[in-house]
DNA sequence: CAAATGATAGGC
DNA sequence: CCTATCATTTGT
């Protein structure tokens, strides 16, 4: 199965987040690799975007959102769970998708990766791996042959951004369809 | 609805 | 240094 090329990850991060939807997140643990088609994304839009971490301005822990795009950008939530996410467009220009839900796929019978907190504990996701490259062999997304059209994609409004002024209204959460895993029905 | 639980960012 | 907050989840 073939990775998503770089590019890929250099448009536009609503387009990305839902391009990103049916194809496969892989993880390799051990020699083993874990795989999940990807159900449900949010998109994370530049310095503007109050509900984005990068709104801030660039600290040590945001820094990789505002490097180049196809890379992974990990952080601790709640102080138990971590958040997923991929970064996207041009350098300078920090966003990124936050990978929300997965559909388990051989591996997975017990796990069910709903939510991005349960998805990271079922794929190992930690802070160790933020920075790390989706062109590695750590961890990476590969080409899936579904084709999910424009019709078969729910939005709806991000979870858990209240205080994001204006921007806690875009409605910048997408989910596919035919998929019943999603951490909220709307 | 509230608790669990700790890194982070911003204030002093 | 101090502490309110948080892109969540689970249980009451």
């Amino acid at each position: 199965m073939k990775k998503l090329p770089k590019f890929f990850y250099q448009q536009n991060t609503r387009k990305v987040a839902q391009a990103l939807l049916g194809h496969f997140l892989c993880r390799k643990i051990n020699g083993q690799i874990y795989r999940g088609i990807i159900t449900e994304t949010e998109a994370y839009c530049g310095p503007q975007d109050r509900a984005s971490h990068a709104s801030r301005g660039i600290t040590k822990r945001t820094e990789v959102m505002f490097g180049p795009a196809g890379r992974v950008y990990v952080y601790l939530i709640y102080g138990m769970y971590y958040c997923f996410n991929i970064v996207t467009e041009r350098e300078g220009y920090p966003s990124a998708v936050l990978i929300r839900s997965c559909q388990p796929i051989k591996t997975y019978k017990k796990i069910i990766p709903v939510g991005p907190g349960k998805l990271c504990q079922a794929f190992r996701i930690d802070k160790k791996l933020s920075g790390v490259s989706l062109a590695s062999n750590k961890i990476w997304v590969a080409k899936s042959r579904l084709k999910i059209k424009p019709k078969d994609i729910s939005k709806a409004k991000r979870v858990g951004v209240d205080y994001a002024g204006v921007y806690r209204n875009k409605e910048w959460r997408y989910f596919y369809n035919e998929s019943n895993l999603v951490s909220r029905s709307k």
